[in-house]
DNA sequence: CGTTGATTTGAGTAAGATCAAGTCGGGTGG
DNA sequence: CCACCCGACTTGATCTTACTCAAATCAACG
């Protein structure tokens, strides 16, 4: 897929290029890879790999201890970036796996400092990715640390709905949505039981509909109320 | 303060500066800004402000929900920066506030992108800093969802411990301390009084001395071993 | 001293975890 | 076609961690 023919950039949600950056950018593009759901993209604790964008599909980093218990960071759907940590700082802290089947854009290895010494406005598009997925992240916390379960369950519900309507992925008042309770219940620091429980409350309350993978907000402005949830993703974002 | 003459530059975990750097990094400090314990640095939900660089005292960055629950996200020590997330994504999703008294380094308005134009080495050094912090956030993370309160306790107290050693405040086995037990809960998503039971225990089990606002380990592997906490900070940082 | 904020202790409670069976649905092999 | 398997989802019962409420202690400070 040539960068050019690119299905994501024309997306409303996504920042025109530059002069010059669209014929670099294809230029450093090595190859595209392809990955079955369940996957690993990253193996936790390894090396730093190659750079990569989320063309189509959905992903998750992650952290698990010795014992088995795992925390899902944050999702990745399309548009996003995955392995700047891994670059920068030599080595990765989390694993990335993927949720479906996902294709990613496999950047050249020395391709974060070339668009430093390049482009840097392009560059500085990176940083503010970085700097977006950290807000993610903050986030996600406050779900985790303060929120109780249905609040926090509606919050992850919000983000992800919003996050995938502005990646192009809603059809009609549906997102996918390719979670299990498990990945759900690990985001949030829960227990699959809990989680399920606390899930079928907000269904019957009428506020969302899951099913055959699809993700339906029935009632986005109680959902948001109930998650306390006021974030407003930014009207445009870069795409590396 | 000149920069010149800055006391963290000289210190073992901090990168030494290249070419013209810091007659650059001179140049573009505006000033240099004092704040006492407990003061704002910068507002929830504010606009962008200046970016800024923690010259010495301790911060921490939080959000709060409208009933008055909170949730510290980091804590900020000498030498790191604050304000790129706010200055690249034009609004603060969380507020800064002194835990001890503070001085800062303020940074003229459009300070990141001159240094994206003109010193892409420096640049890169920025979006380290950011990959950094989003390291530590993604670790706390893991406490506030998948540790238990011990658990949670011990990786807060090792972490802060290191970090404040290799940003020169150990002092023979000991360290600063300025955090209160209400600012360990709200780190951790407790509540200040299991907080308080469970700092309890660490000290019973002679794991850890805290008094007269400074933190001793007495056992760091244990402490370790307990909170499963392995990550090891990078040998050295860059310092903006 | 009196006030204020931090820490500590005790008692009762609740949110959420754990354990143990189910059910349901889609895929596989006989 | 059907038995069976497996993973995801559900349900019920019980238990525990951590929360809430309330009050006491303690130290710093004006």
């Amino acid at each position: 897929m040539p960068c050019a023919q690119c299905p994501l950039r024309p997306l409303p949600g996504f920042k025109p290029l530059r002069e010059g950056e669209l014929a670099f950018i294809s230029r450093r593009k090595v190859g595209q890879r392809r990955i079955e759901p369940g996957g690993s993209i990253v193996a936790e604790g390894g090396a730093a790999a190659h750079v990569f964008t989320l063309l189509s599909g959905w992903a998750f980093r992650f952290k698990t201890m010795t014992d088995g218990r795992r925390q899902i960071m944050s999702f990745l759907l399309p548009g996003d970036i995955l392995g700047l940590q891994a670059e920068l700082l030599e080595a990765t802290a989390h694993g990335v796996e993927a949720l479906t089947e996902v294709s990613l854009c496999a950047f050249a290895r020395d391709t974060v400092w070339s668009v430093y010494r390049v482009h840097p406005p392009l560059a500085l598009d990176l940083t503010w990715l970085a700097a977006h997925g950290e807000r993610l992240v903050d986030d996600a916390m406050l779900s985790v640390g303060r929120r109780t379960a249905v609040e926090s369950v509606a919050a992850l519900l919000v983000s992800l709905f919003k996050r995938a309507e502005s990646a192009g992925l809603r059809e009609g008042d549906s997102v996918p949505f390719p979670l299990t309770q498990t990945h759900v219940a690990d985001a949030l620091g829960l227990s699959v039981v809990h989680t399920n429980r606390t899930m079928q409350r907000l269904r019957r309350m009428g506020l969302v509909r899951i099913g055959d993978g699809r993700l339906a907000v029935g009632d986005l402005r109680s959902l948001r109320r109930i998650a306390q949830y006021w974030e407003q993703p930014a009207p445009v974002r870069p795409l590396f």
